[in-house]
Parts: structure tokens; C-alpha cells; sequence
DNA sequence: CGCGGGCATAAAGATCTCGTTAATCTTTCG
DNA sequence: CGAAAGATTAACGAGATCTTTATGCCCGCG
């Protein structure tokens, strides 16, 4: 399968975009871009890119700005590029929320093994002890962080990016309830908080795709009038009838 | 405030060890130190560092082979130091689990920005994987705030939102009285307050839900004239009948 | 002994929320 | 370019929750 991963480049030269297309586009990434700061900030609300290659040199705004305001709502590793080899920018650009530096001019190879660090973070969670485990379960549905693949017991399930993207979410936060509003906000962006009738559609899916009887769910569960929780692994272990 | 996290530095050079001793001791971080691969492994085995500062450059083993060492059993962070600025050099320390390659000469501002990174991203992983603390109890009756849960004994109780503002209200001031309208402001906002019937009607449904016998509540105590208690701790352990 | 205030409970609407379907755009990919 | 997949939007029935009303109980007091 595909790595369906999609990676924003923000920068206001065309060379660098179109290089930087090339090689992520090669490595089975998809790529959306932005010229300007402004277009980072909105394609970042409508597109949820899973990373940030972000030029702080930009026309219209600092380059720090838009990685603060960036970090308000979003939690994507940023990898910043910069001209700039001085210890200030770099101190500045990593305290305001930057996971990595680059200086101009990098090599493809460094700063693609930098995006494969970073995707390696954002999948590592805490598993049993201080092991870390690159892969959620609960119960039989079993969430592959890497690989961006999810089955449930033997059954590999196909999930749409936003489906995946919310299943994900929910199953960090495996056992909580999450609230309508937060979930849209880290799924969507922050644009569309609120629109909770997008929600009841992706979760009506998601569990036709994941549920053996979606009237009864046994992963996905409706908090009402709050919103919705993933069951955690005692939950589900309750309920007899399928082997994991 | 003190900065416990224990970092290991590996580096054969004394001056350097020095250097990022002093360094990293002004920011309260506690350093420990290896001259080689093979007093890293151990180091790392019996100290437990909470991030590796690691030369590649060692005298007794190939610095990658020590990271891929560590990768077997350990997930602290790695940051790798090193002379070579190749490109070559830093895909293999960074793909071989390195999550960090600064070269030399390197500034201790950035360094320490990119330690700071580094524990940021341990930060983040292992706050969504811990428990949290925040939950009441009150004899057999337990409140989980953060999965939203309430349960007596082994039996978990489903509430609607509004019995659940109410419960968690009380809980959050057991052993106090309350009056109607200080209830009725906080779960239903001030423009209710008065409507003292509300309150009634909810008790007594809460009252179904959460007591063995609601007809001589444990819990939810009755005020007369007043308003309502939820009995605290020691109150509830004694024998239901044995009040007053 | 009857009365009334404060309380508990039940039950009947009214209202809100959710799940689901289906139609319509939009994007992706051959 | 056309087909397919995915995202968005609108509509509606079913069910849960909230509000309101009605009724009966307990108890102190005249």
C-alpha cells in the first residue's frame, strides 16, 4: 500500500518547491505547497498535512510567527529550512515549536532521512514498560502506525485518509471521551469546529468498516451530547465471541 | 525548578565531556558520562539515561553499531555528535535510530535547543499514554473525569450529561452542603436558578441510578430547607443505617 | 385531626441529538 | 478526458434526554 502520508512545503521559490516536490513525491509522499505564510496557515486548516517543511524566509510573514501560530492548534512535526546557519535562528526556530533545522543548502538525502525521523516520532507510542511500540491495539482492531494500515481480527480494513486520520486520533486517546469540537479540530482543523454533522457521517462509516454489527458498536462508542470514545482494552475484552 | 532527566554523554575526548558536562549541568540536567561504546551500553543499562548525547567517534566500537545496540531494548532519545558533515553519515546514524546529527564544531545554544526538542517529543508521547490522576472517590461511588466514567463498586453507571455535570458538581464539594440555587447556577446556568423542581426531579433519577436503595440514600443526602450533600468519605463507610 | 410546606417520584409531552441514506461536489488516477 | 473514490451537505426517523405537570408522602403545627 501507498504511503499516504501528505507533506506541506512552504517556500517562495519556485526551484526549491519543485525539487523538494520531486523527492518526497519519489518516496511515495504527497506533497501540497504553499508560497507565502498566509497559504501555509489556511492550507494547513483545510488540508491536515501529517508534516511541515516550512522556509522561514517568507514574503509576507516571519517565518517564526507562522510556526507559532501553527502550534496553537496543530501538532505536525515542522522541519524548518533556513539560509540562515546562525545560533539564534536556530534556537528561536526549535524553542517556537520547530522539530528540526536544516541550513541551506541540504542534501535530498539528509533531509529525507530528517522526514523519516520525524514520521518515526509521531508513530512511536508508549507501549507495556518504556518499550515504545510503533502500533496501537485494542482488542482485535489493530492500528499500524507506520505502515497506515488497520485490520480488525484477520481482516485488513481500507480506510480513507480522514477516516484513518480519525480512527488514529480517537485510538491515542483510547478509554477517554472525546469531545465533538476536539475531535473536529485535530481531524478537520480548527475551521471546522462545529460542523458535527461531518462526524456522525465519518463515524456511520467508520463503523460499517470496523464494527461486526455497526448498530451496536463495540469499538466506537457515542457519548450523547458529548461526543464520541474509542473502548479501551478492558471494554472491549468484555464482550466474548471474537478471538484477537 | 529542578530539571531531574538524567542525559548520557559518550564521547572519548575529555575536553568535550567537560564542556558538555558543564553545559548541561547549568540547565539542572544530571550528566553522566562514557569515554566508549561498550561503557555507553552498560552505562545506558544501569543509569537508564533519559536521553544519549553520542559521539560517533569512538575509540572501541563503531558508533552506529552502538546505536543499533541501544535500539534493541532502549527508546531515549539519541542525539549523534560527529566530525563528518557527509551526507552519507547522517542517513545511516539517523535511519539507524539516531533522532538528532549535529556536527562539529557545534554551538551549546543549539545543542541545548535540540535537547529541549528531543524531550519535548518524550513529553508528548508518554502524556497521552499515562494515566491520569484526576478522579474522585467516595467509598464504592468513583468518578473518572478524564474518561468521563462513573461507577459503584464494580457496577459502571451511565449518565446523561446533565446528571453528570450534577454528580461531579456535588462530588467536587463532598461533604459541604449546597443550596438549590448554587446547584442550579452551576449545572444549569443562572437563568434556572429557582427552579428548584428541576433539581428534585434530577436527584431522585441520580438517586435510581447510583443507590442500592434510593429510598435511604448513602450519597445523595437531603438538606431540608437547605439543599443537597454528597456524603464524604468517612460518612459513607459507616453503615447505612447507622446516621446521626 | 386537618392543613400546608417541602420533598420524592412517576409519567407525559417537547426538544434535542444521533445514525443513516442519498444526492451532489471535488479530487484523484488511469 | 472520463471514471472512481472521497468529501460535503441536506433530510428524516428513531431514540435519548430534558422539561413540565401531576400526585402522594412525611412531618410539624395550629
Amino acid at each position: 500500500m501507498k504511503n499516504n502520508a501528505v507533506i506541506l512545503v512552504v517556500d517562495d521559490e519556485k526551484p526549491i518547491r519543485n525539487f523538494l516536490r520531486v523527492s518526497l513525491s519519489s518516496q511515495d509522499y504527497r506533497v501540497i505547497e504553499a508560497v507565502d505564510g498566509r497559504g501555509a496557515i489556511s492550507l494547513s486548516a483545510s488540508h491536515i498535512p501529517d508534516l511541515i517543511i516550512l522556509d522561514l524566509g517568507l514574503p509576507d510573514v516571519d517565518g517564526l510567527e507562522v510556526l507559532r501560530e501553527l502550534r496553537q492548534w496543530s501538532s505536525a512535526p515542522v522541519i524548518v529550512l533556513s539560509a540562515r546557519d546562525d545560533d539564534r535562528a536556530k534556537i528561536d526556530a526549535l524553542d517556537n515549536g520547530a522539530d528540526d533545522y536544516l541550513t541551506k543548502p541540504f542534501s535530498v538525502g539528509e533531509l529525507l532521512a530528517r522526514v523519516r525521523v520525524a514520521f518515526r516520532h509521531v508513530a512511536r507510542t508508549v507501549g507495556i514498560g518504556s518499550e515504545t511500540e510503533t502500533a496501537l491495539r485494542i482488542g482485535p482492531l489493530h492500528l499500524d502506525l507506520v505502515k497506515r494500515k488497520v485490520s480488525v481480527g484477520e481482516r485488513e480494513i481500507h480506510l480513507t485518509p480522514t477516516e484513518y486520520r480519525l480512527l488514529v486520533h480517537l485510538a491515542q486517546h483510547a478509554g477517554r471521551v472525546l469531545t465533538h469540537g476536539a475531535i473536529l479540530k485535530h481531524v478537520w482543523g480548527p475551521s471546522r469546529e462545529g460542523e458535527t454533522q461531518y462526524l456522525r457521517v465519518f463515524m456511520a462509516n467508520l463503523r460499517r468498516k470496523i464494527e461486526d454489527n455497526p448498530a451496536e458498536p463495540r469499538f466506537l462508542l457515542t457519548e450523547l451530547g458529548v461526543g464520541y470514545r474509542l473502548a479501551d482494552q478492558d471494554e472491549v475484552e468484555r464482550f466474548p465471541g471474537e478471538r484477537d
